[in-house]
DNA sequence: AACTTGCTCAACCGCCAATCC
DNA sequence: TGGATTGGCGGTTGAGCAAGT
């Protein structure tokens, strides 16, 4: 039977907390303490009795629970975790343990920021391998599944979440741009559609500076894959589907990337259904070192339909 | 000073495949 | 052989903290 210590401790230990907190609490003081004692007597015992599958504890780690644990490995090695809890006086599950010792306390675990290294490797592995962090994990020692899944999650997800939310409000304003069009077409054949006002060399110069763009953001992808920019439109219809009506800096961004992201061709990776990989293998082609698929540049891709 | 918001990360949960009995 | 157990993994949560308002 353990001594309830490890309770009366982690009790103690957050009614502390409040206390700092600002919380009423119970004090512990000389007269309360024996009556406490008796009380976690009776709750661990009670605990105990009831067997091992029920009565774990969950929460922080306690630096003593740690130190039980360190102790059980070093003497009884990994892998044993159903025994943790009778051997080592843990109070914990076997899950709980390994994910404690896999997560934290493995002496080989490397502490502190990721290197910018690590990142990029962490970048094209995800790539390689989508969610599946422990293979990732492996090919970074010293850092955990859980540290790079993490570190993913806080550091990726919100600009792989932006890029998408771009692409979808510059999908929304084309679809807009164009049933204006079709609006005013309808209202009168011979009114001036908004993009006649620019000229047709200003909108082929503006195009050419676009895959100029574009040309650059993917010279260091495989040469099969260069060729694959589309071809300057040669008329003027087909111009003006591509030409939006571009009225400050964050427009013509926008346009930029609705260009990359019409006219880059998708990777085909190994076990790569969901949408995020695709996704997140474009958004930062400078990490981008894999394989594509022989797949051909499609250039009705370029065009996005006018009956959308 | 008080409150809100966003970030970090340890820890939990549920699922699944492998292994055990 | 099949049910129970175990270990591994990915997704998610929530506490703690810092920065912003």
């Amino acid at each position: 039977m353990k001594p309830p210590s490890i309770y009366r401790a982690r009790w103690r230990e957050n009614q502390s907390k409040k206390i700092v907190n600002g919380t009423k609490t119970k004090a512990v003081d000389a007269q309360t303490q024996p009556q406490e004692d008796a009380l976690w007597g009776v709750m661990s015992e009670e605990i105990c009795s009831r067997g091992m599958t029920k009565g774990w504890r969950k929460g922080p780690w306690t630096a003593e629970e740690d130190r039980l644990l360190i102790e059980y490995v070093k003497l009884h090695g990994e892998g044993r975790w159903s025994s943790v809890a009778s051997v080592a006086g843990l109070k914990r599950n076997a899950k709980s343990c390994r994910l404690r010792w896999v997560n934290y306390l493995r002496p080989d675990l490397k502490k502190g920021q990721i290197t910018s290294h690590a990142e990029k490797l962490i970048l094209e592995l995800h790539v390689r391998w989508g969610n599946r962090w422990a293979i990732i994990a492996k090919n970074l020692p010293g850092r955990t599944y859980n540290e790079i899944k993490n570190y993913w999650r806080t550091h990726f997800k919100k600009k792989t979440q932006n890029f998408r939310d771009k692409s979808e409000k510059i999908k929304s304003r084309f679809l807009k741009s164009q049933k204006f069009k079709q609006h005013h077409h309808q209202q009168s054949n011979t009114e001036t559609d908004i993009n006649s006002v620019v000229s047709h060399n200003d909108k082929k110069n503006y195009y050419a500076s676009i895959l100029n763009k574009l040309g650059n953001r993917i010279a260091s992808l495989p040469n099969e894959n260069v060729n694959k920019i589309p071809t300057l439109p040669q008329g003027n219809q087909e111009m003006d589907i591509l030409y939006p009506n571009i009225a400050d800096q964050e427009q013509d961004d926008d346009f930029f990337y609705s260009i990359l992201n019409d006219h880059i061709p998708v990777p085909v990776l190994e076990s790569s259904s969901n949408e995020d990989i695709m996704w997140d293998g474009l958004w930062n082609l400078d990490d981008f070192q894999c394989n594509f698929s022989a797949t051909t540049y499609d250039t009705s891709l370029a065009i996005p339909s006018l009956n959308t």
